[in-house]
DNA sequence: AACCAGGACTCTG
DNA sequence: CAGAGTCCTGGT
């Protein structure tokens, strides 16, 4: 079925949002398992004209599917009142037509949002996807060769190297953290799933106040004020997290600051105020508008 | 083959 | 409290 809401599939899937990896591709459909109330469905996804072509696979009411696929992909979100505001700005003028159909890419899975998010920590896109690629084959459920992302109690129990899992069992070798190549993230990660084992519980993120779930989410190890702004906005969808990187220090200073080295902190405040509740779209615009439109390579 | 990029954390002053 | 050094891996 024809889903009425202009987006750019390939370009929202290949946009680097830490919610996931992009979904598997096979010709020009992408899909992946979703659950819906704990059921499985796989859901198939591909480009009709600016629409999306929408089918799925599983138990679930063509309701809860729609639904669930306008929440993945924010439909619901005015992309052409998004540009307006864009066009009133000199400095964010040209960027809706670098990034045309760019939408939030948002989690199916807030554990697997987090996960992914402290992957990506001093990381390039392509190691942190094949990481969490890796994760799901190894120990994610399997359902007509999807795989979701291991749970949280699945995950407590990894071990973090190939020492560790020697000294522990004389089972499989390569079937730990370290061989997902998340490197010294690894403890970061498996500190974090026993935290949310104990003491947090993601699915309060939601009721609390921004600066509320930053506060908490800051908490988590591996996680510092830009992994937690990915958390709340690809995984909650807080929209006015602007989550601030070198890049995006240097795209803010080149376009408001004259070039001037600001700290990555006050990009953050500055984001955040000047831009509210479009924050997190107009970093996303930011950041494809500089790699698309060669600002990047001259800000290096 | 030696270097570099990329955030969070830890240690130092 | 700010600034510097370190962590791992894939890329040049």
């Amino acid at each position: 079925m024809i889903i009425n809401a202009s987006i750019d599939l390939e370009l929202t899937q290949n946009s680097g949002q830490t919610s996931q990896p992009p979904w598997k591709k096979t010709n020009d459909s992408y899909s992946d398992l979703v659950y819906i109330n704990n059921n499985p469905a796989i859901f198939n996804v591909m480009q009709s004209g600016k629409n999306i072509d929408f089918s799925y696979t599983g138990n679930v009411t063509e309701d809860a599917a729609v639904e669930k696929l306008k929440e993945i992909y924010d439909l619901d979100f005015d992309l052409n009142k998004f540009y307006r505001y864009l066009d009133s700005y000199d400095e964010l003028k040209d960027m809706a037509k670098f990034c045309n159909g760019l939408r939030l890419f948002q989690a199916k899975d807030p554990f697997e949002c987090v996960i992914s998010s402290i992957c990506s920590a001093n990381n390039s896109i392509k190691r942190w996807t094949k990481s969490i690629s890796d994760m799901k084959v190894k120990w994610g459920r399997n359902f007509n060769n999807h795989y979701s992302f291991p749970d949280v109690k699945i995950f407590n129990d990894l071990y973090l190297d190939d020492e560790e899992e020697l000294f522990e069992t004389n089972a499989n070798k390569n079937n730990n953290l370290k061989a997902c190549g998340v490197g010294y993230r690894a403890p970061y990660m498996r500190k974090a799933s026993e935290i949310f084992t104990v003491e947090m519980d993601l699915s309060d993120i939601p009721k609390m106040s921004y600066d509320e779930a930053f506060e908490t989410i800051l908490e988590v190890p591996g996680v510092g004020p830009k992994v937690a702004d990915c958390i709340l906005l690809y995984g909650f969808g807080f929209r006015q997290a602007f989550p601030s990187d070198v890049w995006i220090k240097r795209i803010v200073s080149h376009l408001y600051f004259d070039g001037k080295d600001i700290k990555v902190e006050k990009v953050r405040e500055f984001g955040m105020d000047e831009f509210g509740e479009y924050a997190g779209y107009v970093q996303l615009y930011m950041f494809h508008y500089a790699r698309k439109s060669g600002l990047m390579e001259r800000l290096k």
